[in-house]
DNA sequence: ATCAGTCACTTTCATTATGCAAGTAACTAA
DNA sequence: TTAGTTACTTGCATAATGAAAGTGACTGAT
């Protein structure tokens, strides 16, 4: 009666959410990739209880989205700063945001992503980054299997 | 000690969670997204527990994603197929596949986005719709609060 | 008429996960 | 010496998850 675990079905999707998919994971992950690193901090801006966030820390260090980095020696002193990794996981989240803005925030947005330079709202969209192409456009489609007559490893 | 609800947090992302932060609600809506509607194909394609996939399906509809439609009154059968609100989820799920693929798929990817007409793997980016511009520049930040001289409900 | 089969679930109950409150450890500064 | 900061852990109650089994409304074949 464990938990199921996702993490050995083949779908990236699954494999994704076996690492952030637990309650509060992306929330810790949406602030560290705003700059929190300390564990107070993290405790403070989420308002998540200390053995959550102990737990939640532990798991992202593990999954390789966050790296445990001692910043003080007397006394010692922990601080977590995103992997390369963890820094990719931003497209989700601004996917995530753009989708709760439109659907959920009826009075209008409260939080957006905002162009420093112009001033302008962004609203995000998800393309292909050769074509440009958005992929809301039917022709894209999610299949299964590797591309034929490719063997696996340094294909594309 | 009851789950902290994200529900009444002011982020667009802990807003989207409170929807779909669930374990198996996003690999439903996955597969939903891909076309089923029956619960049995949800049961057999994902290997969850029917009193589970029954938990999330109404879930997910109480959440406006999925509607719960009767295909059949005798004997009375029932199909859950997306609404916008659930369609619009898309982008999420693609860029979820997307650092899937680009961290846990260590042989190569067994699920991509393919463009049917080309044939071509697509590699989903975030970019601004009026801009063109990848979201991924540093450019682009989270800001808190609207927009201002915008003023919806009194609060700044 | 009886029986197997399909579909869409619900019920029961054990095991996990979540979360509040409180406590601990190792310091620093007054 | 006392208070404060930072980074946690422990204990325990409640809530969520999940496997197994059961239910209800039919259809279709013998």
């Amino acid at each position: 009666m464990q938990r199921t675990s996702f993490g050995s079905m083949a779908c990236p999707i699954a494999r994704s959410l076996e690492r952030v998919g637990e309650w509060w994971s992306m929330l810790i992950l949406r602030d560290a990739l705003r700059g929190t690193t300390r564990f107070d901090d993290f405790q403070a801006g989420l308002g998540i209880a200390p053995n959550m966030l102990s737990r939640r820390l532990k798991a992202l260090v593990a999954a390789g989205l966050l790296e445990k980095r001692r910043y003080s020696d007397r006394p010692p002193r922990y601080e977590y700063v995103p992997t390369e990794c963890g820094r990719d996981f931003r497209p989700v989240l601004q996917t995530l945001l753009a989708w709760g803005n439109r659907h959920f925030a009826p009075d209008g947005p409260r939080v957006r992503i905002v162009d420093t330079e112009t001033g302008e709202t962004a609203e995000p969209i998800v393309v292909d980054r050769r074509t440009g192409r958005p992929l809301s456009d039917p022709v894209f489609r999610t299949v299964y299997g590797r591309p034929a007559g490719q063997p696996q490893d340094g294909t594309a």
